[in-house]
DNA sequence: CTACATTATGACTGACCGGTCAGTCATATC
DNA sequence: GATATGACTGACCGGTCAGTCATAATGTAG
């Protein structure tokens, strides 16, 4: 499975020229041939939607143009998903469950906050920032009120994950007095510069473009800076 | 204008009967009279706007709910508005302009640290997260992209003004050593959490509620706290 | 009280779009 | 070569809703 999602939007002949060519081309695993074609159209569809869903919104958003996009018909949508909304939820999942894992990696190491604090802002802007995550994040933060459902699946299964990560991690730092104790109880803190960033690259880099990386790194420092009263 | 926005949804007999009762009641000030009721019409209306676009949003807000909801015929609507974003804009503008001048007000006085941190935790909760102004200010976030006039405009005529404010505030304290100069580039760190929390509030606050109050003051300590090290 | 102006109404229209399903055709199987 | 399979298609249907407009109610002037 593991979503691609990089399906580079190419024009393609009629469907029917592509299976011929694969037809010959690999006659050994046929069965192996349907499960990677199938598994190709999933992810079309999947990357097409992200296109769609991050340009328009769930609402505004035409099955018909997420289909023409993935160069596929409208109802074949349908043999894969079971509905737009189920589409929509099964997109944020397959992007953002990902991230979990890379977060916890870094939790695991026990790193001194200088060091930390760099792999921080280089993991947010690079695995986030700099990515179509950046898109998903702002389409959960958009749309998730309206859907409890993914609400609940995204604070379970991804961020009361990170947040238990974020926290061991600020825990230690604490015991070592290298930050301040109330950040254990707010995690959000450390991240909310993030957020913030995202939601202004939307709405207002055409105004003021924001430095991401410099605002990470100058609230970090904030944060992490040595103090005279702890 | 001024718009109440308060318009507690009575049910209310036939137009008929409350136009008969007024005719008589008030019939110096005919001219004032008009002008007064249509007023509080047009409040009734963004009222109802307000209760139905943050609970579901631009695309999906009927305005067939609104008039029902303002007690009003659907087509009253469009005689106070030109059309559904109309209604939708000049909500955010109603809602969110008068903050400017508050926030203004308080940036003026010149004042320690240790009671601006006060003043603006107070304010925050206060003149928004307690009220339907943290509504208004999602909406913002969630619909914003979609309607680049809107962004522009309250880019221009909110937050552009806000953050000029912050910053006067923040470079007189930087240049007390208040706190650090980085603050100043980056005002958006200081409002972060508070973003963050209206956010938290909308899609997780019923997995794990969050005291806002006391994430701000967290964070305010951490970014005023004094520093060995400049 | 009549005539005219202003304001309000809500039935109606037409575009739009999610979802369906009868039919097609490439491929697999015999 | 003949037959079976099921992935894929896209025209179509039904419901929805923003916006319109003919009509009605209310207010004003003479």
């Amino acid at each position: 499975m593991a979503a691609s999602l990089t399906h580079p939007r190419k024009k393609a002949g009629r469907r029917k020229s592509v299976a011929a060519r694969l037809s010959r081309a690999a006659p050994a695993q046929a069965e192996g041939d349907r499960a990677v074609r199938s598994a190709a159209r999933r992810d079309a569809i999947l990357s097409a939607a992200l296109e769609e869903f991050s340009a328009r919104g769930f609402e505004a958003t035409r099955l018909d143009d997420v289909a023409k996009r993935a160069d596929v018909a409208k109802g074949t949508i349908y043999l894969y998903f079971r509905d737009k909304e189920s589409l929509f939820q099964e997109l944020i999942r397959a992007m953002l469950t990902p991230l979990v894992g890379t977060i916890e990696a870094m939790g695991a190491a026990d790193l001194p906050i200088s060091v930390l604090s760099e792999r921080i802002v280089d993991l947010f802007v690079r695995e986030v920032y700099e990515t179509r995550r950046k898109d998903v994040i702002r389409l959960m933060l958009s749309e998730g009120r309206r859907f409890p459902k993914l609400a609940e699946f995204y604070y379970r299964e991804v961020l009361s994950r990170i947040i238990a990560a974020v926290r061991a991690v600020l825990r230690r730092a604490a015991a070592r007095g290298e930050v301040p104790a109330s950040l254990v109880d707010f995690p959000q803190i450390l991240v909310a510069p993030g957020l913030v960033a995202i939601i202004w690259s939307g709405l207002f880099e055409r105004f003021e473009p924001l430095d991401v990386r410099a605002m990470m790194k100058a609230h970090l420092d904030m944060l992490f800076a040595p103090r005279r009263v702890v």
